[in-house]
DNA sequence: TGTCTAATTCATCATATGATGAATAATGCG
DNA sequence: CGCATTATTCATCATATGATGAATTAGACA
């Protein structure tokens, strides 16, 4: 009777589907993982822990590090399809759209996870932090520059204006979904959309006549 | 005289200050690195090497590696201080003053150094992060809430607008120097500046009559 | 039933890390 | 001069990491 408290695990294959799909198990760990502590400082032990497996079952299913985090970080999120969907609106209401929309997405917890583990891996300098920060910008950033182009302003400006854009973007993601900071964390979709979208529009409508003299 | 290419070093005190402080050289190796990879990351040996010194020496003068940041991160730049120099002006500028004075003070080599690597490790899930993120914060975010106050704006509203300019401030930092990304590292604190600043300012006046209905 | 294959753990490797305690060499004070 | 102090490296530890190959157990299909 006190014998299965933590049991040290029989070897070989499990009769039957003991508690479903371990590789599954292994990849929901992972992403976990990741999402907490970014690519380098997540570790294929701690993620067998937390899967409740022997790490090297994460070898035998994912091969790498590296070929683990591709797959978990792949397919269920493409980040400027999400951004895309929020082009076809009026010049004036982009604004609005684009944020509403990234912030919705960002509810689903698939992308949030997700979006948590790029954000992090794209700060740091590591090789998984480059080939992130490769991707996600020419993706990211090219789709809003091509948005902003449409409306009939310059290329080397739409560049700086979509740059601006992701510079509120990230930064409010980051201190919402990263940071967790209050009081960003408790507002409402509509409220935060409400506050940043003027914010996003303004550098999408670039300067205006604004206080350029004085 | 083929023998000193690359001496391995002797051992024991060297003559006389052969190359200057070696506790400076470690400090400023730590610092570089520190900025580049965050803390986790950095390693004691790397910034060993770096310095061109004995891992051992790095402990010798800094004890840990904690103590080391501790000291690196420590005393020249006091965030809270230098956003509250922006303060000084009429309500209706001081997004400007503020956008301006952090970017010209990142400008400063040390100022960027350090905060670039507050920044990654903020992010970043360690214990350093956390600490950083709490001193970070409380002062900085403490000192822009205060400010907002005075402005007549109630406690909690002043709270979520300073959150608010955060969020932009932090993202465009993060964009210019911590990612490095172009167009944002070339512009001048000038026409950034000129961008950025409607923004924060605009997250300080609040929600005006924006489109809220419809 | 027998054999092939898949799922799983175990035992190890090579390497990197932070840290510690000598050992060695020069300086400086008495 | 002699002796304590300081600056520096060397040799090691204990630990963690990613990775690999063998061992063990069960299912599947003939």
């Amino acid at each position: 009777m006190v014998e299965s408290a933590s049991a040290p695990r029989r070897r070989g294959r499990p009769r039957k589907a003991g508690s479903g799909d371990a590789r599954a198990a292994i990849a929901e760990a992972a992403s976990a993982e990741f999402a907490q502590k970014g690519y380098d400082a997540a570790s294929i032990r701690a993620i067998a822990r937390r899967a409740e497996v022997d790490a090297a079952l994460v070898h035998h299913y994912f091969d790498s590090k590296a070929g683990l985090f591709a797959e978990v970080i792949r397919l269920p999120v493409r980040p400027d399809r999400i951004v895309r969907s929020a082009f076809e609106v009026p010049d004036e209401r982009l604004g609005e759209s684009l944020v509403r929309t990234v912030l919705m997405a960002w509810e689903r917890t698939t992308v949030k996870s997700i979006g948590v583990t790029v954000l992090r891996s794209a700060v740091s300098d590591s090789d998984a932090g480059r080939l992130i920060r490769q991707y996600l910008l020419r993706e990211l950033k090219g789709a809003i520059r091509g948005r902003v182009e449409r409306t009939g302003v310059e290329r080397v400006e739409a560049d700086l204006r979509a740059t601006l854009v992701l510079t509120q973007m990230a930064g409010a993601l980051i201190i919402r979904h990263v940071l967790e900071l209050e009081p960003l964390v408790s507002l409402s979709v509509d409220e935060l959309t409400a506050r940043l979208a003027p914010a996003v529009q303004g550098h999408l409508d670039g300067v205006s006549a604004e206080a350029d003299d004085r």
